[in-house]
DNA sequence: ACAAAAGTGTTTTCATTACACCCATGG
DNA sequence: CCATGGGTGTAATGAAAACACTTTTGT
């Protein structure tokens, strides 16, 4: 099987300069978003509604296709920015998902991206235009097109490993927030729940929040500069 | 600039059915490779001289563009089986890298994996047709093609973070081992020396590798059922 | 016999887990 | 006054780090 491929590979290498082989995958690029949120402590992402064939009618992650001169990156932002009027929030890119037979329509290769949104700065966009943008509980999903289901199943993988070292989970709060609600999205997100007492002194040991003073409401601030860890007041 | 783009996504929807409108991207597909394996306690990785513009007889990443019908982790290894003459190799996917400018000729989007091999298993192939692939120790490497150098730099950030929770160091062994060799690749890998009573340790209490027995040389196996602990003899 | 590499245990420190009662608020 | 939610400390366990001498092998 691997010495075959030699005499072939003479044929890749021209194409790389000429560009116009047949052989050459004419694939298509898209980029599409796994937007997460949290709403009355269920862990949520955001869907739309197919309007036009493969899969008219199911539900799907937003995407869309590459624009001239875009990075995959931009496109994931401007499709989040037009479904649910939220610029700035936290994205990375996730996983390249590119197995044949994914679309129907052809070799479509997805560039999936993870986004976390503080429900909050959420302005969902119900024009006819924006294919009916809805949050559904990751723990109750309709039926996907594509591989969405198994997409939405990466990602929230990696948000659970993500939590674990990082304070990307800041994105999914107000500005403040009490360690109450901080504890209750690690919950939602882990799916389990969590000890008090050890939760807190955890996160104050890493430095990374910032009391108010305010006792009676219990309100802390994220810490502004997050790789700087804040002394306790 | 976040309503300014809701008239022209109406647009972009349309582009997802019917696949042939302007301003939709012709972004070419590549997947480049980087295989790391090592020698004589250094890391090396693999480049190849580039034959054509742009970048021509400059050193890069073995890569190239997908075939029809081909997921890109079969271009990565279909491009090491043609220049290192290795299948069955350790490979995943690293990251997507598409910053508009990252390569000259167009929008050229690269699905970089990354890769392991023993340096007993490779067989480099260098036959005119595969560009001299050669070996270079990753800490002095030579001026790269694109953004080569960046790619190889995340890889070798993302190597670091793994052998610290797989096993996956392993193909980068022969399939017998001593500790101490063990303990080399940890070190060479992560750029610092590590106590060695710790190192076997940590080890033996994973339960990820077997004593053969045979002390005096000291040969260790790699358990075959990596994610059955073995018990020791 | 000398030098170089391989083998071996103990102690300390730190992070993680488990666990229960008091206080304040609001109804 | 009662129920709910918010606040707090200690003890046990387990993992990680620091540390030095003896044995073996090859020259």
């Amino acid at each position: 099987l691997c010495i075959v491929n030699t005499k072939i590979s003479a044929i890749l290498l021209d194409n790389m300069t000429t560009k116009t082989q047949p052989g050459l995958a004419k694939a298509q690029l898209t980029a599409d978003v796994v937007m997460f949120t949290i709403e009355d402590n269920t862990l949520e992402v955001l869907l739309v509604k197919r309007a036009h064939e493969p899969y008219k009618d199911q539900w799907a992650l937003p995407g869309g296709f590459l624009w001239n001169g875009e990075a995959t990156k931009q496109t994931a932002e401007r499709i989040l920015c037009d479904k649910a009027g939220v610029e700035g929030m936290y994205i990375e890119q996730l996983y390249t998902f590119d197995s044949p037979g994914r679309d129907p329509r052809g070799q479509i290769v997805s560039v999936a991206y993870f986004a976390l949104v503080a429900r909050e700065s959420l302005k969902i966009n119900l024009s006819a235009k924006t294919q009916h943008p809805t949050l559904f509980p990751v723990a109750s999903l309709p039926q996907l097109a594509f591989d969405h289901q198994h997409i939405i199943s990466y990602a929230h993988r990696r948000l659970q490993a993500k939590i674990q070292y990082t304070n990307a989970v800041y994105s999914l709060l107000p500005p403040a927030f009490t360690f109450n609600q901080l504890q209750s999205v690690y919950e939602t997100i882990l799916g389990r729940s969590l000890d008090r007492r050890n939760f807190r002194k955890k996160f104050m040991s890493l430095g990374l929040i910032r009391p108010t003073g305010q006792k009676l409401t219990g309100i802390c601030f994220p810490a502004t500069d997050r790789t700087q860890p804040l002394v306790l007041s």
